[in-house]
DNA sequence: AGGATAATCTCAATATAAGAGATTTTGCAT
DNA sequence: ATGCAAAATCTCTTATATTGAGATTATCCT
């Protein structure tokens, strides 16, 4: 994806922040995004006027304050938290665990809400977190929806990790477990991402059956037996199922 | 600030969001942001596409999971955050209250940290959440030590509110006022944002003793006494002058 | 299936981004 | 304070990308 107006330009000038880059130099930025000198300045005066960069003291940058506050705003916008979080509190009300919400965008499956009833959470993926998309219960909900063409090349690229989690040694046989876990309707995974947590997930189709986000429990392997596992598996389901129902009554009445 | 180039026309509409204002429909945006169809449409799908924005189902927008994820790197990258959270968490495991960290940027006043260790906590600005300029003691402690030129407009633009919480009926006797907070070095308000409820706010300043910033403890008003609040306030003083020595930070400021 | 609404495309006119290099401003040490 | 080096901005021309009216296609809803 190589940025081909303006407008992509100045925006990929945001893409490049990440967890192991949270500060760059404009030197650095330059080199990286391939920008002249001015129009690299131009573009952060413009990013940085508007709030969404600001500069730090070895003249360098870092994501602004804009973000922080449409962070705010889009916490109370999306459907999936508003309608999503009764449901997490619910699971955490019911078991010792964390329940999660997550999106799929993009290539990415990142945590949009999160609440925990326990002291230490055994994995706690905070809002906005990214999760990785080769292991784990929140991945093979969502992989298992996904029609075929688009799980292909996911398969491939992640083939190392589906092979270590047991998934299956080709691309068939992981297709063949992906279709049991779409029959079931939820995926379970022992400590494949955080040792000794049990990830119980389910996806969350919109009304084309298409996977739009994901909601998952996580609970320390040692509180729970099989049977329980069993049951909080079905809640999981039941709960994803009544969160899509919501989303695809969100109908609004036209003439305002 | 009328967008001037194509750049700032495209940030111009993730600026129409607003708390009121959590969804558009692209006729809405035409209208509001008087651009031409195809135009409008060039610059949705490519906010789109960087997830800076998303579809729902009624065919408006909303803000995307770009700024979510980004927002999660914008809490491991603010070094106020990071230097003052430690501090936030000694203060509420100190007394039942909220304490917060609140941002100064542009004309704003931004919580961008909040801890409580109170059940229902009496208020609790939540990350992100603008405060009012006009009430309270953070707006207070942040004017006290503004410069002249920047104080002076604000003033006039709040009086009323600032007349209501007695700070003086003119400009001169808000002055008045607001150099007593700096000479104390921090700031008490008593249920002037939230009913019931004391606000305590230190100033944190930069090199030159420009605010950048502001922690503030909230404290139910039947739960302390006047000495109290005295020693709260005393140690809130505190904490900011050692937030801001730590700052290796922040030395311009954004948004002029 | 059909009508209405939403989104995209075409293409000419024109405004406007980009960059090399000079210049100014700022940061920092003495 | 003073001066030096690094950082940021400016100038100005060229060429290119952006724009919008209107037509066209895709999508939604009954």
């Amino acid at each position: 994806m190589k940025p081909t107006n303006s407008l992509e330009r100045v925006l990929a000038v945001l893409e490049v922040f990440s967890e192991e880059r949270l500060e760059w130099m404009p030197e650095e930025l330059m080199q990286e995004l391939g920008y002249s000198r001015p129009t690299l300045y131009r573009y952060l005066k413009t990013l940085k006027d508007a709030g969404f960069l600001m500069s730090t003291r070895n003249s360098g940058v870092t994501l602004g304050p804009k973000i922080v506050e449409m962070d705010y705003l889009a916490r109370r916008s999306d459907v999936l938290v508003l309608h999503g979080l009764p449901y997490l509190k619910e699971l955490t009300g019911a078991y010792s665990c964390t329940a999660m919400l997550l999106r799929w965008y993009g290539n990415k499956i990142l945590c949009v809400a999160s609440e925990s009833s326990t002291k230490n959470p055994v994995s706690s993926y905070p809002r906005g977190r990214p999760m990785p998309l080769g292991r784990g219960a929140i991945a093979r909900s969502i992989m298992a929806f996904l029609p075929r063409p688009r799980l292909l090349p996911l398969i491939e690229r992640n083939l190392d990790d589906l092979r270590s989690v047991g998934l299956g040694d080709s691309t068939q046989d992981v297709l063949k477990s992906l279709k049991k876990v779409r029959k079931a309707g939820f995926s379970v995974a022992y400590g494949e991402v955080t040792p000794g947590a049990v990830g119980i997930a389910a996806p969350i189709l919109d009304d084309r059956r298409y996977p739009i986000a994901s909601i998952c429990v996580t609970i320390a392997g040692n509180l729970v037996t099989g049977a329980e596992i069993d049951e909080i598996s079905a809640r999981v389901g039941r709960v994803a199922l009544q969160i899509a129902a919501e989303q695809t009554s969100t109908r609004r009445n036209i003439g305002e």
